[in-house]
DNA sequence: TCGCCTTTTGGCAGCGCTGCCAATCCGGTT
DNA sequence: AACCGGATTGGCAGCGCTGCCAAAAGGCGA
């Protein structure tokens, strides 16, 4: 623990070898549990290393190793703005950590051709393993990604084709249960509310199951409301806010998601619009705050963490692969 | 773009530069753009580079290059399941992806010894610079964190010693600030609502602040509710309910944060309690959805985006330096 | 054409570690 | 005392790249 180093140069395995009176390739084993060494080259390494303070450097090490790959995994993710995302990303590293390999993020903004230059930037440091979000990419990116020679899982959607694993869940699935669910309850004015869709493809690919969904029920979705920028509650009172006032007869809203959904609920309390009796509401995600609400909110619980921890536990797999964690529909009280 | 690799091995610098027909040396001064070359040399690489579609080795990079640092950063944050470090993370990404420096990240769960860990986990990849949260460690960690021989940035709490530079603001003082509002407006009886505090000491030093400023006013807390277990709507609304219970009498709550203070919005409305009439209600963070209630949540806004940027900035920085980013109470009408 | 200075270039050592291989050690046999 | 097999050990090449240096190539005025 004491500083005795050289000042400004670092111990390196060769220092702790001659500190301990061993080989650098016993310091190696030791330091590895790999191979077979004796206990007293074990304590004598011990020692040395907690004398110098030393610390393995891994750079040196992953270059060295078979495969010349990082115990890394890379991970990009359009936002960390949604709760989605972190959500992802708590699932990962808990299951990651357990294992001591740590994440390098990159975050794309929803931009296709940031996530390729992040997918480059990341493949540069050898990582054991790629994860993107969700399923649609720049041929680039996917020629990258494959060349890069390591096992990529993509997350959260699995409407579509994979480069190699896929976990997650179907928007489209979402979508038409979301619908069946208003349908069921006898709501036929049914409006929309999201934030920008182009951006948010698996948003869009809700969408999409809802209205195939609507219209197996003889329905059509009567209004549609897409805000621009990123779903918030503010964009989402302000949303409701503006599809009541274009078309006040609505009976139920279907929101992007669940932040999208507490502002429209705050616009109901607001203007003192009873729910669901005068309009309902419903959500996506299932966050925390839906259960506590004084009327819970009605919407669909996905499997966020969950989808993180097998994406870790997919790394390990060869092959493609695709684990559909499903989704649960939360009657809630608000629809 | 071709796959025409010798199966199994990805294209080196060395193939690089014999398919280029010039020396090693040169493709790597023409891909750091770094030192002089011929536009002819130029363009040989950059065919070579897209004909075997190289991406370069960034671990053998980093061991021979000057200092042996990598470009990456190494960061430990407690939690991904408060907004507040995904924020924080967001304003550090953004500063960091302009200069193509990605994050490795640590979850440490508020646990000390954890956070030790993963500090020796990352300084293994020899970052360029590892950001920490908040001012208290093991002193492990400081060690680890000074012989590392990093630049090390902690952020989010002025409250106290940091080891080399701090960026954030005094939870103190957000504390005392909420204490003077309260008392400014009349409130008299006034509660604490908060989670575990032995776990986020920021917190603590909030509730310290606030009862300072509360007795400087000749006025003390009466009553204080901790919940086990992370902050979170469902806990607040469930907390005000068990606080209330034992002390109707309150005319005030302080809540550890807006997510707990959002629980115990809706306990009020569930309750038919008016708010601030009955029962006024302060946050703390000033997240997306206090502004988008029907009454605007009392609270203080913490710069965390801002408090990422800064970090990203103080990274190029050298000798210790605290950055204070200071906090906006947002009177609202819940308090 | 020649010499001189600047730009451009390639060779090669070495970053810190691991994997391989051959050397050494130890305990029990013959 | 010589021998044997397994456990333990150290030496060293080499992972892919960068930094240094000396060599080669140009440019230009005389």
């Amino acid at each position: 623990m004491d500083d005795i180093q050289p000042p400004g140069r670092l111990a390196t395995l060769t220092d702790v070898a001659r500190e301990a009176g061993v080989g650098e390739s016993t310091v190696s084993r030791v330091l590895r549990n790999h191979g077979s060494y004796s206990k007293r080259a074990g304590e004598r390494v011990a020692e040395a290393v907690a004398r110098l303070g030393y610390v393995p450097n891994r750079l040196a090490g992953s270059l060295a190793g078979q495969g010349a790959s990082a115990r890394l995994v890379g991970v990009v993710i359009p936002s960390l703005a949604n709760v989605v995302f972190p959500d992802l990303l708590r699932g990962l590293t808990s299951a990651l950590d357990a294992e001591g390999i740590p994440c390098v993020i990159g975050v794309s903004d929803y931009d296709p051709d940031r996530e390729e230059a992040l997918v480059a930037a990341l493949l540069s440091w050898r990582p054991a393993a790629l994860l993107l979000t969700g399923l649609e990419h720049n041929p680039g990116t996917v020629a990258l990604a494959k060349a890069g020679g390591v096992r990529v899982v993509e997350m959260i959607d699995t409407d579509g084709e994979g480069i190699d694993a896929v976990v997650g869940f179907s928007n489209q699935a979402v979508g038409a249960a979301s619908a069946r669910h208003l349908v069921a309850r006898g709501y036929r004015r049914i409006g929309y509310l999201g934030h920008d869709l182009a951006v948010d493809l698996r948003a869009g690919k809700r969408l999409a199951g809802f209205e195939v969904a609507l219209s197996e029920a003889g329905l059509a979705l009567q209004a549609k409301e897409i805000r621009p920028g990123p779903s918030s509650p503010a964009s989402g009172r302000a949303g409701l806010e503006a599809l009541l006032a274009r078309h006040p007869d609505l009976d139920a809203v279907y929101f992007s998601n669940d932040d999208m959904a507490l502002g429209g609920y705050f616009a109901c309390l607001a203007a003192g619009l009873a729910v669901p009796g005068r309009l309902a509401l419903f959500g996506f995600n299932g966050l925390d705050f839906a259960a506590a609400m004084p009327q819970p909110l009605s919407t669909v619980r996905t499997p966020r963490l969950e989808i993180g921890r097998q994406a870790a536990a997919c790394l390990a797999g060869e092959g493609p692969k695709t684990i559909d964690l499903g989704f649960k529909l939360i009657e809630g009280a608000t629809a």
